[in-house]
DNA sequence: CTGAAAGCGCTTACAG
DNA sequence: CTGAAAGCGCTTACAG
């Protein structure tokens, strides 16, 4: 490598101090205009960059956030679920936006994903991102708590936490849903989706699903709700059940896109019409949703919107504000599976 | 936040200098082991982490790397081509699996993306990613070389730059998408993509394709190449035009998928039959292409293995050894547009 | 507006 | 195997 130079370098060429530089090159109004100008083009003619490790190690804060990434264990390693891989393109524009640098982190959700970024001040905060099962990281949420990380999740909220959240009105999405497939004359609805704590969003459009239902009269059958877990392979796995199970019904709520899509083979493989005989709903707007054949009706996430959110909520906490929990309006889509 | 412990602090509670406190928190042979383990015992019970900045600003090195995610600025700021978050996934994962952190920005093309994460001292080297037009990059890339930055890039090579690339052999992928059209009885064969040094991977594609036409006795029409970069809205409108031209053709190759989305919107909404009328074959095999109906022939880069290799092959630059660029065979996958 | 000095929290020769 | 000391390259009171 060559030779890197330092602020003392500058300073030596400009004939002044090396206080006077570091002021210079952060646009500090206590320099005079003529040494600053001097001093900068000095920095430039040398390629000179500040050393992000000696100056974040003096001023004690780094202007890089983490996000940290956390996926199920029974996924495997290829695939990453589109709508988070999207969320993160999202924010990783925000941060940049801010003049914040982002770190990247993948975690088996076995893993310490409560992680070490902020402790080693590589990071000034995290951003938690992962459908989850809280319930099970909430030892890991304590800690975080205990020891005044600053983060924000992505997702549901967790009850008897005071936990900063951003997330989507998944209730409200369910309710959206259901009163869309009511509306088109469907009355047996089936839900694909692990509906209890340990998927909380899912549960939560259930929920709004269940509400919607009785709002309309109609009762919830239980025998049409089946268990799945945020892929394809789960959905089509729900679906074959759901058929194998004997129970008629006439349109099916997939707690997420990724089992819509697994649901939409299966019903394929047994030849059921879509809609025809059986309308499809989905959720959170993959790009998939709208290639499908026929696309799939859904409920799209904002995910530009979340990304800002997060990145915003998490400077606030950094810069000691007031942040507090928002949710994110769902948006029905109308396509052709329903 | 709480009061953060330092080395000092274990080394007062150990009973021993805070040298031995550094070694033995690296595990360095040279610490007697009891002494080890119960220096490590209390750094975990107080919740010690070494501080980054002050270990990288001391040796000098980050363990940490830089993705340069850049973009067409022709790009709106929504979406990213699915092709490169899903090597952005793998990439991360590589670097998890060595211990290395990753840090990820976006970069117009327009931007200084040969940016300062190395000059910084944040990141012991950089990862270039992105479809690219490396002819207005060579300014920057020189400057890279110059200042002697850790870089790979993905993508092709770049004539007259010693630069060190991971990509795929889309000069291969070409000859095989034409060799599989041809083999299906097809003769008049459209390419849509820009053909120029402006698009080099591009360029291999249609470069390896019309080697395998004119192999198979077919001439090669360049009426029946229409520009088209990255998009599916550049795909979009090259279909249009190629349909508006009066030109016969019984096969498209797309220069890549999202362009094969846009073109296959374009020939339903002409009421042009695929596979019957048109045989249709993108590349990159993204997510979206198994669910296009009819499903997208397209061929495959295995981002799983391109993300070791480019990682794997920056960090033995960054160790002083020996880097090569590599290319990773292709592979088609037939589906039902063909 | 500028400079001299301290110090952020480590790692690593050096000496024993 | 251990400790005392230097120093990585900055930022920031403090004094003028």
């Amino acid at each position: 490598m060559k030779e890197k130079s330092t602020s003392f370098d500058i300073a030596f060429r400009a004939g002044v101090s090396q206080s006077t530089v570091s002021r210079a090159l952060r646009n500090s109004p206590l320099v005079n205009e003529a040494t600053r100008e001097k001093i900068q083009a000095i920095a430039k003619e040398l390629n000179y960059k500040v050393d992000k490790n000696a100056s974040s190690l003096r001023s004690q804060h780094s202007d890089t956030i983490a996000l940290l990434l956390f996926e199920d264990p029974t996924n495997d390693d290829s695939a990453i679920n589109p709508f988070f891989l999207s969320m993160l393109g999202s924010i990783t524009r925000a941060c940049s936006n801010r003049g914040y640098d982002l770190l990247v982190s993948f975690q088996q959700a076995s893993e310490d994903w409560h992680a070490d970024y902020e402790d080693s001040n590589k990071a000034d905060g995290l951003i938690l991102l992962g459908y989850g099962d809280y319930l099970s990281y909430e030892e890991k949420l304590l800690k975080l708590l205990d020891q005044e990380t600053h983060f924000v999740r992505w997702g549901a909220e967790v009850k008897n936490l005071p936990l900063i959240s951003v997330g989507c009105d998944n209730y409200q999405g369910g309710i959206e849903v259901a009163d869309h497939i009511i509306k088109q004359g469907r009355k047996q609805v089936a839900f694909l989706g692990t509906a209890s704590s340990h998927a909380p969003e899912f549960f939560d459009r259930y929920k709004g699903y269940c509400h919607a239902l009785e709002n309309h009269g109609l009762k919830v059958n239980a025998d049409l709700q089946f268990n799945a877990l945020y892929t394809e392979d789960a959905g089509y796995k729900a679906a074959c059940e759901l058929i194998a199970s004997g129970e008629q019904f006439d349109a099916i709520f997939a707690a997420c896109d990724l089992i819509a899509v697994g649901a939409l083979r299966a019903l394929q493989e047994h030849n059921i019409t879509i809609p025809e005989q059986v309308s499809l709903v989905g959720f959170d707007d993959i790009a998939i949703a709208s290639f499908t054949f026929p696309s799939l009706t859904t409920v799209k996430q904002d995910t530009q919107l979340a990304g800002e959110l997060l990145v915003e909520t998490l400077l606030t906490m950094i810069q000691g504000g007031e942040a507090k929990t928002t949710l994110i309006a769902p948006e029905l889509v109308i396509r052709k599976s329903s």
